[in-house]
Parts: structure tokens; sequence; C-alpha cells
DNA sequence: GTAAATTATTTAGTTAGGTAAATAAGGAGT
DNA sequence: ACTCCTTATTTACCTAACTAAATAATTTAC
């Protein structure tokens, strides 16, 4: 058994938890805030926009955005095709958006300080090389 | 946004998704190997025991074990301290273990063989680095 | 020796991922 | 125009992680 799998699972439970950790103080949890992100950069997008640039499946988005809806944090607009529903920040989304960032980066940095820049483009690529 | 997390995140769900879909043929979920191969390695283990060699909180193994007892692959015996409970793997564990490792062994060589022994070494020490 | 603290496990409820299947709208072929 | 296929989203239900709190047994303190 290789232990390059324990590791990085265990190491990802303690890197989501720690996110959690910090997130909690704007009332957010990892994954609403992985939206709130890409919302912010891309502008209004719809459902499938966003699974599909996260990697994930549409039930899991679908769960995520009410959940965010219901917060306040985005709404959901008639897109131009019926079936589509544009996915957009609110304004306290916007307006609070650079506090919770700057929570994010600084935990970011506390956790990547260890670690050289080369040392970071290093594991990138490596993790990208496991692949299927 | 360090796109280290981003990335990290990713290749944990992917792993995980390919590593149950192997699992799939065993009737079993990652997690649940997990357990079955810690007791496997260790012999019969309370729940503490898993939980905290494992880091994840007892409820999370307290579910999962129960799920391995209905599904026949292990079972819970009163240990000497009328509060912990040992769990051990049954027979039906003990003898299709070899195929289900098989089955795992020849996924991770899969997914490591586009990395050399050197990187996967590194890949572990930089994981590691990762802390707060 | 009993009250209080600790330890082991479980229960209840949350977020977050997955699959399978339903629903609703759009598009294509004839 | 109607049937059939595809696309966008949602619903229902599973595993897996978490926290908070309940229960039960054991230790510790006095």
């Amino acid at each position: 058994m290789n232990p390059l799998f324990h590791i990085l699972f265990q190491q990802n439970r303690y890197l989501v938890k720690q996110l959690n950790d910090v997130l909690k103080q704007h009332g957010l949890f990892s994954s609403q805030w992985t939206v709130l992100f890409l919302l912010h950069q891309n502008g209004p997008m719809t459902l499938t926009a966003i699974w599909k640039y996260l990697d994930v499946e549409a039930p899991t988005v679908t769960r995520t955005v009410t959940r965010l809806e219901t917060l306040g944090w985005v709404e959901r607009v008639q897109g131009a095709d019926k079936r589509e529903k544009m996915i957009d920040l609110t304004t306290k989304a916007m307006e609070q958006f650079p506090y919770i960032e700057e929570s994010v980066v600084s935990f970011e940095r506390k956790l990547t300080e260890n670690l050289s820049e080369e040392e970071q483009a290093l594991l990138i690529q490596l993790l990208k090389k496991m692949e299927g």
C-alpha cells in the first residue's frame, strides 16, 4: 500500500477543516466560498458553467447555490434560454468579498509559508502528474 | 488566490472517485476499505484507536464501522473495559482481503506510474510541509 | 464510599461529494 | 408540426467528513 494516498487524503481533510474554521467568522463554508470566488472572478455564470469549471457534479452545485441564495449571497436570474439560470452575486456579497478574500489569502499564506515559490510550483506539477 | 489549494482539492476528489470506482466491484467504499486495511494490518482495535490513527472524528468511524458490520465485514466484540468495543475482521473479510488489496494496489500503481520513486517521496515531503 | 471528572461510544444534525432518475425547455429530422 | 434526442436543472438518496451533546462505564478526589 502506497502511503502517498493516505497522506494526501489526510492533508486534504486537514486543510478543508482549517479553511472552514477561517470562513466561520464570515458565516461561510469552504465550498460556498469557492463558488463566490468563481462568480466574483467571472461575473454571472450558469449552473452548468460553474460545475464544469469546478469539476464537480451538477447536484452538488445546485445545493451549494441554493444555500448561498437563502443566505443572501447570490441570486438566480432567468437566462436567455428558459432552461438555464444565471447565478449572480448580490450587493451584500460584493461588499463583503474583499474582507473574506483577505482572510482566505492570509490563511493560504500561513499554510504555504514553509514552501518556497519553487516548491509550490513543484507540488502543483507533481499533483497534476497523478492522473489515470 | 493560491492555485495550489484548488488543485489539491480537485485532485483529492478525483482520486477518491476513482478509488470508489475500483472498490465498487467488491461492494466497498473508500473509507470502508481504509478501516478494513487498518484492521488487517493491526489486528482487532477499539473504535478510539481507529479514529486516532486515521485522524478523523469518532462519529465518522462509528458510522463506517456500523455499515461494515451490517455488510458482514467486521464485528464488534465487548472489550476488557466495558465501555470499549474491539472491532475485528470477520472470516469473510479475511478471505476477501487479498483480492481487494490486489485491486487497490493495481489502482495505486496505475496512478503513480508517471511519478518516479524520488518524485513520490518528494510529493509526500512537500505535502507534509503544509501545516499551520 | 460517594460525587465529580474523564473516557468510549453513540445520536442528531450540518456541509459536501457522489449516482440515478425526473422535469422542463430547446433543437433536429422527417 | 410532431416525434425524438439533447441539454439544464432539480429531486431523492447514498457515503463521508464535521460539531455538539447524550449515554454509559471507569477513575479520581475528597
